[in-house]
DNA sequence: AGATGTTTTAAACGCTTGTTTAAAACATTT
DNA sequence: AAATGTTTTAAACAAGCGTTTAAAACATCT
């Protein structure tokens, strides 16, 4: 067996395979067969080199993870100059390209919004590398437009709400396509969905900003 | 074979297992082997009664359907009386009733939360007797909030980021316990969750309504 | 009670899954 | 070239899945 990250074609070519069929089937739906054959390697290939199935997609988160996050730095660009308005825009775009863009660079990002909706055991580890660091940077930037008195809660209720509309355009397309034929809020989307999530996020976080009570009239200038 | 609704107590024991299981574990996980030991039920009952597995789930959605929408009506106390602003609370509160309630009459919202993000072949079924019908009264809610000039893939847009934070609260538990441990979005929050989701989405489309440029200024009164 | 139709039962079937085996093929080193 | 270590191969394994079978148990009706 061999653990260590030597190049080899076959462990490579599995890894490609498994990327994209992992990313597009899910942990429990892709099977070793299906894998191994598109890799054109032998069913025992997998054991040889990554033990079993969970080693193969530890293997494989992360090494597209660090893909992926090369790829879609999640505070790319956020200078200490720009607003948090600019910065919760840029996160959410970032966000939105890593689950919705296609090929070998989102593929840890479809593995990530899937391990959202319905987790497997490599989820702890998820959380751990990729989740919490997102969602601390996250609700900085909603407590930063928040009013500095909001509670705690409420920041997190607000940053779920943003999470929460990245992920179901993301998940969207099946019921889209139904409901609206020629809809599509896809990767070409992804500009148009990002101005939409953070102005609709942006105008609703505002909402207790300078206002008590719930009574709050909107006006121009 | 028995294909009418015979009341039959192995039957009825099977539906109501069936519902419990396939709302927990979804209709993939879901064993058959599972849901006639807890109905104390022998395995072959399934196929009697239902013919094989899809016909149980089949069954089940209909059945729990029924359950569902007459304890959480979509239009519950929608009058005509009522300002948009009310009727999208009422819809949104109703929707996570739905969805993450406890107990028999909630399965069914539980399914079709769990078909939204991973649809099967019965999909196309929820969509023509449940989504597509709520979808339009949403739409309906949305666009009546909205200056009457908006597009209707702004409209649309809009629907789904209500949507989206509803469902996503609806499966955030795993995330939740790990990322914040003693923060809970379950069904004891569902009013608390009605006003974060009601009062951020609506502020969020009022983004444009009397405003331009996205140049607007909230203040009081 | 006896015949008929309905429901339940234990056992097995066929299939797919992840995993393992032991031999063959290949590569490398001495 | 021979020996050693590494990788690949075909085949089988054990476990789980949905499904089917044919006999047993039960219920119903004449």
């Amino acid at each position: 067996m061999d653990n260590k990250k030597t190049t080899s074609k076959t462990r490579n070519a599995i890894m490609e395979a498994a990327g994209e069929i992992f990313a597009e089937e899910g942990y429990p739906k892709a099977t070793v067969r299906d894998i191994c054959r598109q890799a054109g390697a032998n069913i025992a290939a997998i054991n040889y080199h990554f033990g079993d199935k969970k080693g193969l997609y530890l293997a494989v988160l992360k090494h597209y993870q660090e893909l992926s996050f090369q790829a879609y730095p999640p505070n790319l660009g956020i200078e200490k100059t720009q607003s948090p308005e600019e910065k919760l825009k840029v996160f959410i775009r970032s966000f939105l390209l890593r689950i919705m863009d296609e090929g070998r660079p989102a593929w840890f990002g479809k593995l990530l919004a899937r391990e959202f909706t319905q987790p497997t055991w490599a989820f702890d580890i998820l959380v751990k590398e990729t989740i919490r660091p997102a969602f601390q940077i996250l609700t900085g930037i909603v407590a930063a437009i928040l009013s500095k008195k909001t509670k705690e809660r409420e920041v997190r209720l607000c940053s779920m709400s943003i999470v929460g509309q990245c992920l179901y355009f993301r998940h969207s397309h099946p019921v889209i396509s139904r409901l609206f034929p020629g809809e599509v809020f896809g990767p070409k989307q992804i500009d148009e969905l990002t101005d939409h999530i953070t102005s609709i996020s942006l105008y609703g976080l505002l909402r207790d900003k300078n206002v008590k009570h719930h009574k709050v009239k909107i006006c121009k200038k």
